[in-house]
DNA sequence: CCGGATCCAGCGGGATACTG
DNA sequence: CAGTATCCCGCTGGATCCGG
């Protein structure tokens, strides 16, 4: 990260045609992801499935914020794209329980890459946009190193 | 992607509390990042940033669907975040370059990791929605080529 | 316990017109 | 050429009530 154009990994294609091509209607699958990354609650929820299999009720109280109508249609959103499982268990109170599919559980890894930078640039930013870095707030809304400091 | 649950680089700090902490206003870090990859145009304007620097319009001619107003406010964006760099030259015609900053520069790595990982997984998860992968649409809208290289 | 249905505020984002 | 300003629509996302 020292010159403004050194080599990229991949991205471009060294060169495009001229305008972008598609765009039009963005059905483009790298833009599909990224809204699903920029969601305010997908990413948090794969985080948490991440780690082992959640109930309903569970995410709910665990996410703090969220209402149930987003966590239904997070869930939901995340189930149609293949990257997490649905399991009812009939029992006699509705208990259904949640998890990353393979397909989900490997996107943890571009996204620990982007956590990562945003880690790493954190300081950079807040300083160019003026606004300190509220002390050193790590990764707080992610519990990457926090203390079970009581909510 | 054999297993659910290998290891994951990141992101968790390998236990969390309970709850995840804060979340209430998620200042964030990770999340501001969040929102501007998923950003609609944000991305596309970085990584076309990341070939070399354009001119405003340029630009708006390079990205095809995006109106002055959204560049604009996408551009002044990213200058605040530090990720693009605004140089004016004082010619008889207005002339603005546009420019990726080191800093700009160094998210594409993430940011191609995930791409990656969109155009790997494409196929899967279109079978899962039942919504044809439209042919064999690579990356229209990013030319992405191949060889990750080494990061 | 799980989640659907409804109402509503906020803002992302497109179209158009005007300025320096 | 490079924006700024205004209008306006649709989607996101929160709150709440309701049903299985």
């Amino acid at each position: 990260m020292s010159a403004a154009n050194t080599d990229v990994p991949s991205l471009v294609s060294t060169r495009l045609p001229s305008p972008v091509p598609s765009a039009e209607h963005d059905q483009c699958p790298v833009t599909e992801i990224l809204r699903r990354v920029g969601d305010k609650w997908s990413v948090l929820v794969v985080v948490l499935l991440g780690q082992r299999t959640y109930r309903f009720n569970e995410l709910h109280r665990g996410i703090d914020g969220i209402s149930q109508r987003m966590l239904t249609r997070t869930l939901r959103g995340l189930e149609l794209d293949g990257l997490v499982l649905r399991t009812v268990h009939p029992s006699v109170p509705p208990s259904v329980e949640y998890s990353l599919t393979p397909l989900g559980s490997s996107l943890l890894h571009p996204l620990s890459a982007l956590a990562d930078w945003a880690l790493r640039h954190q300081l950079e930013i807040a300083a160019v946009r003026g606004r300190p870095a509220h002390g050193s707030v790590g990764l707080a809304g992610y519990g990457l190193s926090r203390s079970p400091s009581g909510s």
